[in-house]
DNA sequence: ACCTGAACACCGTTCAAGT
DNA sequence: ACCTGAACACCGTTCAAGT
């Protein structure tokens, strides 16, 4: 009678729980919902009833991982200090972020996710509004077309860099140090003029 | 008489031609030994004498867009001019190979492909020698760490562009003028100055 | 509304056997 | 050396049936 419900009202998040563990583990390709299913202790058909297909449940886990990501995003944006400090410290959650779920950022940002229309793009456009934000307020004098460029540049520039690193391609240290690098050239560049009202 | 013979001699060839199609039309995931076979009129196990394994032949399929987007990026380098319209023409090749072929490009960045030893990490390794030559001659005085660096965020920074293009985030056009951004901004850094020679 | 369990079609991989 | 074809274990997905 002491048996926790394990699946009885939560199975959902049971599966996306478990979902996370398996592609840190393994990667992506490790994952099965059948495999999912045993682990949850439920019939393999029972997934089917919170996620209508494996890439459903992949999108779901791709949200769930913007959101963690914006959230870290959020938390560095709240860091005391001047445009330059609070970019490095978005940089580097970024960073971190891709080394400790590589195989989750490879799935959030990967072109097939967000070929769908859904939650995941939505998900991912947040993301996107956070870094809008830490921009400072868009008075009227500034460049927009300017600005959307360099939030544009940013974001690639530090999803490259994330990508970099957690594809071992060079290591954490190197990757603090390419944020450092990036923000500086970035801060002190022209387009940043255009795009940034106070400084 | 007059058939041909697929499956003489170059049974491995056929297989990767009709896998890059495979990848480029449905994704990497829609990708199965399988039905390679099939296309090419052998028997299922007949890609086992080519290939260890399923992820012997994306490896082979990586290794090959790599070679192809080293010789489009040496293509670039050969245009006339000084170092930020062949920065620029680098760049562009870049985004011109994510969007024509963006799930080629995520096998070929993606975190678990670079986790194995052989000859992936290899053929990644040529392209970015062919960058670091684009950096002209590395005479004496220049500082190794900033060079470093510098060839490090500028590849970081063109696949974070060419990413955000595969993803369909934005567009070629934007993507183009990122690539212009990104190339104006860097080349008129300090940290340049410190790794790179000529002007 | 949520879960079970059989069924179907499809895989990757192995391996003895052929040529 | 290269390919065939049976075999095995595992999948995703569907769907009628249960509660």
């Amino acid at each position: 009678m002491n048996e926790r419900p394990f699946h009885h009202g939560n199975l959902r998040a049971v599966l996306l729980d478990e979902a996370a563990t398996v592609v840190r583990e393994t990667g992506v390709d490790g994952l099965s919902l059948r495999d999912l299913a045993r682990r949850a202790g439920v019939s393999h058909g029972a997934p089917r009833s919170h996620f209508a297909d494996r890439q459903a449940l992949l999108d779901a886990l791709a949200v769930l991982g913007f959101e963690r990501l914006t959230a870290a995003v959020r938390r560095a944006l709240g860091t005391e200090g001047d445009l330059s400090v609070r970019f490095r410290a978005v940089a580097r959650a970024y960073v971190d972020f891709a080394i400790d779920d590589a195989a989750l950022m490879d799935l959030m940002f990967q072109a097939k996710t967000s070929g769908r229309a859904g939650s995941v793009p939505a998900a991912a456009g947040t993301l996107f509004g956070v870094l809008d934000d830490a921009m400072g307020p868009r008075v009227g004098a500034v460049d927009q077309e300017a600005r959307d460029l360099f939030k544009l540049l940013f974001a690639a520039t530090m999803q490259g860099i994330a990508a970099l690193v957690a594809s071992r391609r060079t290591d954490r240290e190197q990757g603090y140090r390419l944020v450092d690098a990036a923000t500086e050239t970035m801060l002190g560049s022209e387009l940043r003029e255009r795009a940034v009202s106070d400084a």
